[in-house]
DNA sequence: TGGGCGATTCGCT
DNA sequence: GCGAATCGCCCAC
């Protein structure tokens, strides 16, 4: 039996407004445990919101890597969220995972969030990497190989791709960069 | 070396 | 809808 298709590093070496759209549909797991991906933001180093604009530190270097690695970054001291590295080394551009449809592992999910309400376990990046488990240990890692597995959207399912701002940010707030799949149950919060 | 801030979440109103 | 929790990161002093 042929084992299923990846995403290859390839996929990632493009302009974030390609491949963030591109994500929706496809599907993330970490040591087993993920979903599909129903909700992403993009981030440019030109962007003032990103965490690469003010050039590189030693936080935000896996930015400024090849394409295709997790970034890895804690928010509001809290929580950990997940980001794809992308278009080509230097750019320091990235697309931030928000809300998962899960799929598989989701006992283990409940356990990590202490919740049993499946909507409430992915909706949300900082959620999103806690029930996948996700800390700074993953920082830096290819996309391509355990404990990451990606698959792309399975493509025999229509996938209606919504657009907006992008939330909790004050910086460069107007710029609709938010992709999602519409009308989606396990959203962060619905788009207008 | 210290203080302000943040790509959030949750509970309470 | 609003505010507290909570702490690593980053820049200014």
């Amino acid at each position: 039996m042929p084992s299923p298709p990846r995403l290859t590093k390839a996929f990632f070496d493009r302009s974030v407004h390609a491949v963030a759209p591109d994500l929706i549909g496809a599907s993330i797991f970490v040591n087993g445990v993920g979903g599909m991906i129903v909700e992403v933001e993009a981030y440019h180093h030109t962007d003032p919101a990103a965490h690469s604009y003010g050039g590189r530190t030693p936080r935000n270097s896996v930015m400024f890597g090849p394409p295709g690695f997790a970034y890895v970054y804690r928010s509001y001291g809290i929580h950990w969220c997940l980001n794809f590295v992308c278009e080509e080394e230097g750019s320091a551009s990235g697309v931030l995972i928000r809300a998962l449809d899960p799929t598989a592992g989701l006992d283990q999910m409940r356990q990590r969030r202490g919740l049993d309400d499946a909507r409430a376990l992915c909706s949300g990046p900082g959620k999103l990497g806690q029930a996948l488990g996700v800390t700074i240990a993953h920082n830096g890692l290819p996309l391509d190989r355990p404990p990451f597995e990606l698959r792309p959207s399975r493509g025999d399912i229509p996938v209606e791709i919504a657009i907006g701002p992008r939330i909790g940010i004050t910086k460069a707030a107007e710029h609709p960069w938010r992709y999602g799949l519409k009308d989606s149950r396990f959203l962060s919060r619905p788009f207008k």
